[in-house]
DNA sequence: CAGATTAGATTACAGCTGTAATCCTTATGA
DNA sequence: TCATAAGGATTACAGCTGTAATCTAATCTG
């Protein structure tokens, strides 16, 4: 899987949202939420194109930009990779120290309990 | 916190499961698991005193390393940074996204339902 | 048309990382 | 005692990262 710096992912984050996007697009939202100069924004652009984690279409003169991942195969990759180097592979104990750091809302909890129902419910079918 | 790198990160992982020890012994119980050199670990505890994840008494000519950060220390602030930084702070999403991979066991969904049902309890005696 | 602006391409440069090798000092075995 | 081994300290070096600046070609503006 392609590696994605943590300021290369700002950028992903943004074409997830909303793409393709011309890179002034791109450079605008991002001036929104950081202090990058435009350049540092195209430099990342580039080099997210060379590790194919981007491609582009050609429109007059600019480029429109788009993620050649889905951000959910990111996510799902990059957390069990995390997982794995970190807990052992397990999620319990992450979710655990979630807990422990008081970042378990309510609602987070019954969101949990949701997808365990539904898991179980799915499992039934089996 | 202190940013400990994949490499080291596996130097810690020694000296967590058992510390103090000295440089010899975290070198021949890592190169079970790796095909680092001596010197390679060498360079990593070097730098993790430095970055002062690693502390160290003198024991005749050698040291004897220990971590200065506990590990549950060190999982909970990694976790909360990368759910922040992929799941927008959310872990059930994360959980979601394993149970898509077909990465959460009977044993794992137990666990869950265990922890769920432990912090309710809580919740009632608050 | 000429100068200014803009898009992308190329170059810069320091700090971190992976992966060692070399250096220096001290202990140790022949 | 003398060479060697063993510890740690220092140095090496390429690739990745953060953060741009410069270069070059095209376009817009007056």
């Amino acid at each position: 899987m392609i590696e994605i710096s943590n300021a290369e992912l700002e950028v992903m984050k943004v074409l997830w949202h909303e793409a393709p996007l011309p890179a002034a697009a791109i450079v605008e939202r991002l001036q929104h939420t950081s202090d990058w100069q435009a350049k540092t924004i195209k430099t990342m652009l580039n080099r997210l194109v060379q590790k194919g984690a981007l491609d582009y279409q050609q429109q007059g003169r600019a480029y429109l930009y788009q993620p050649t991942i889905a951000q959910s195969d990111y996510q799902r990759h990059a957390g069990q990779h995390f997982v794995k180097r970190l807990f052992s592979g397990k999620v319990a104990p992450l979710v655990a120290s979630f807990a422990d750091a008081d970042n378990l809302s309510q609602d987070d909890i019954a969101e949990l309990k949701a997808l365990l129902a539904k898991l179980e419910q799915e499992q039934q079918h089996d």
